[in-house]
RNA sequence: GCCGGCGUAGCUCAGCGGUAGAGCAACCGCCUCGUAAGCGGUAGGUCGCCGGUUCAAAUCCGGCCGCCGGCUCCA
């Protein structure tokens, strides 16, 4: 057979060669550095046979690759090491089955039904097990077999497996990667020895995992590890860890006294506490200005709704799973609201509308409620109870791109004061083969394309995923990382052609004649309480001076100079700006770093000079350096980053 | 909802069969100080809840509640 090197060289080879042939016929240092290669782009290991023709490309311990196929022998040998962990308690190895065992970011991990429940307590003998493994410098062997004689090996040993067997395509190879008799169904790469896995890793956790992600299926364990080439990159890793830790919004809210959630009123319900609330009212300001530059009018709507409205909007019983239940009295029911979208399609309907009307656009600060799984509550990232900032634009379909532009321009606009460049943005279609979505073909299919000008012609750069659509319409998500690097969805706009049917809803045409409008759902910060959530996390708690719950604080150095302190507050409160003067017997050396600890934008620090001279001692976060200024134009000099909303 | 772990003062944590401790915070007093912790004192807990084992339970066992990590879900 024949294989092509990178630069066009050609090379004979013996039918079913390797990269590991193809290392030693190029001779020189490639049988001792080679640890795979790439393959007409595809990642071999030295153990795969080659396709004929191929492009083979070798690659080294300095290639990004050559991760990727120690992680994934990790997992091998930590499914090996759980093997030896239980057969040391009297378990024979077939007692401990196997689910999969990919690589993932930054490490890997295997699920794993074992005979006693994995706890994290036993992580540690494991991995020594590993270290042990990756000493004795196994080899490993790969070999295919035919499907009937795969599926035999494992049935009433493995159903797992067998299952996994039989989910291969049939023109795919079923291939096995075995190492001092440990065997493992897997499509590969890996490196050939466990001495070639650096010693870099850690086992950090295990969690359930349902065996193909279907909860109706048994509930694995998967143990999690992450690996890397060198000591210093698992260091700096744990370490980022750690400091991302200490950003967790679930922390910071504590220590910042932004916020609670307390059992006794209920799980995932946020008690907002009156800093917190500062940035809350500051962020739906920021909003409201925003929106009612872009020709946005505010409505109030109940917290209830009648039953009646969600079976007509087809939310009920569409959600009841996710409803808290309804109320019921005599000759009526009510829903606590999951959305505000009816409430607004009636008050569209309150009148004739006209097309001179439209685009109309009803905005709401709603909170609905909505009965989330108890297991998914999370902080203020997922509740049972928030805020969107929600609005409904009723549109001819002419408008809906225009208006769909223009809601991706204000979206990306608050992103922007924010500061929040990391997001992606995600296009939700329908699952064409699924029938869980409302509303006829055409609609969808133009709603669709309407999404993707829109965001293409914004310069949006989008994922599509398909089945992502809400059941009435596609979607465009703003979705972000949270400081662990859990993706939260944030901003959503949504397109419509469904809700309007349901009601019935018509505007007046030029014609003279009754017309279908368009709806489009949107929300830039999805809701209040998980965008603060991440922006707690992204500002690591120091807001921007705009939004800090305590703007400046006000240290005066003895008692004599309280008086002065006051005066400086009271100037920069005449300025609209948040000011608090610490008169605790403490020294000010005490006061200064309890204020820094609160991650006070400013403090402002007052004595005897200060006083005689009329000027304040700034202490900005921002800035390395302290300096002294007359208190008018610090006072000027903050209202002004304030009122721009600056991100300092 | 499921699997695993955790739950001791407002916070961070020690104690892990012989009836509860530290630091910080709070409160009181002294100190009046020039840019990240001045000193002394006081008060604070049915050890998440319920039950069991034991002469004796914060400590061992079971159930429940809550939280954490993941899975599933997410209009």
């Amino acid at each position: 057979m024949k294989v092509r090197l990178p630069d066009g060289k050609e090379l004979e080879l013996e039918a079913g060669a390797t990269a590991r042939e193809v290392a030693e016929a190029l001779g020189g240092r490639w049988p001792k550095q080679a640890v795979g290669a790439i393959v007409d782009g595809e990642l071999y290991d030295l153990l795969k046979p080659l396709p004929e023709g191929a492009v083979v490309q070798l690659i080294t311990k300095k290639d990004p690759e050559y991760q990727h196929l120690f992680r994934h022998t990790l997992a091998h040998v930590l499914a090996q090491a759980v093997r030896e962990f239980f057969a040391k308690k009297g378990y024979p190895p077939e007692s401990v089955k196997l689910g999969v065992g990919p690589v993932i970011e930054h490490g890997f991990y295997y699920d794993i039904d074992a005979p006693e429940p994995i706890s994290d307590a036993d992580l540690p003998e494991i991995e020594k097990i590993m270290h042990d493994i990756l000493k004795r410098d196994l080899e490993l062997r790969r070999y295919e077999l035919p499907r009937e004689e795969a599926i035999r090996r494992y049935q009433g040993v493995d159903p797992y497996k067998v299952e996994l067997i039989q989910d291969i395509p049939e023109n795919e190879p079923i291939s096995f990667y075995e190492q001092e008799g440990f065997t493992d169904l897997c499509r590969g790469p890996h490196v050939p020895k466990t001495g070639m896995i650096p010693p870099h890793f850690k086992l950090t956790h295990v969690a359930g995992a349902y065996f193909k992600g279907d909860a109706s299926r048994p509930q694995m364990q998967r143990v999690y590890g992450v690996a890397f080439r060198s000591k210093e990159e698992l260091k700096d890793y744990l370490w980022r860890l750690e400091e991302a830790k200490k950003r967790d919004h679930r922390k910071l809210g504590r220590e910042l006294e932004l916020f609670l959630i307390d059992p006794m009123v209920g799980k995932g319900l946020v008690l907002w506490l009156p800093k917190g609330n500062i940035v809350r009212e500051e962020l739906m300001r920021f909003m409201r200005e925003e929106q009612q530059k872009r020709g946005y009018q505010l409505v109030t709507t109940p917290h209830i709704g009648s039953l009646e409205l969600y079976k007509t909007s087809g939310h009920y019983p569409y959600y009841a799973e996710s409803q808290f239940p309804p109320m019921e009295l005599e000759d009526e029911a009510y829903l606590l609201k999951p959305m505000n979208c009816p409430h607004h399609v009636r008050i569209y309907a309150f009148k004739k509308r006209s097309y001179r009307e439209l685009p109309l656009r009803l905005a709401e600060f709603g909170t609905v409620y909505r009965y989330e799984q108890s297991g998914e509550l999370h902080g203020l990232t997922r509740v049972r109870g928030f805020t969107q900032d929600d609005a409904h634009i009723f549109c001819t379909p002419e408008q809906v791109k225009d208006e769909f532009k223009k809601v991706i321009e204000l979206t990306l606009y608050v992103f922007d004061t924010l500061g929040l460049k990391d997001f992606r943005a995600r296009i939700g279609t329908r699952d064409p083969n699924s029938d869980k979505y409302v509303g006829d073909d055409a609609h969808w299919a133009l709603a669709e394309r309407q999404i993707q000008e829109a965001a293409s012609e914004m310069g949006l750069e989008y994922t599509l995923e398909e089945g992502d659509a809400a059941f009435y319409g596609p979607k465009l998500d703003f979705v972000v990382n949270d400081a662990l690097g859990r993706e939260w969805q944030l901003g959503t706009i949504q397109v419509d052609y469904n809700l309007p049917e349901r009601f019935d809803i018509t505007y007046t045409g030029p014609d003279g004649e009754p017309h279908r409008p368009v709806m489009i759902h949107r929300a830039p910060f999805g809701s209040i309480e998980r965008f603060m959530g991440i922006l707690i996390e992204h500002f690591a708690g120091e807001f921007p001076l705009w939004l800090a719950p305590v703007q400046v604080a006000i240290v005066p150095i003895t008692d004599r100079h309280h008086a002065y302190a006051e005066e400086v507050k009271k100037a920069l409160s005449a300025a609209g700006l948040r000011a608090e003067v610490d008169q605790r017997p403490e020294r000010m050396q005490a006061k200064i770093r309890d204020w820094e600890k609160q991650k006070v934008p400013v403090i402002l620090v007052v004595g005897d000079r200060e006083a005689e001279e009329g000027t304040v001692a700034v202490r900005d976060r921002r800035k390395k350096e302290r300096y002294t200024a007359p208190l008018a134009e610090v006072v000027q000099d903050l209202a002004r980053r304030v009122r721009e909303r600056r991100l300092e």
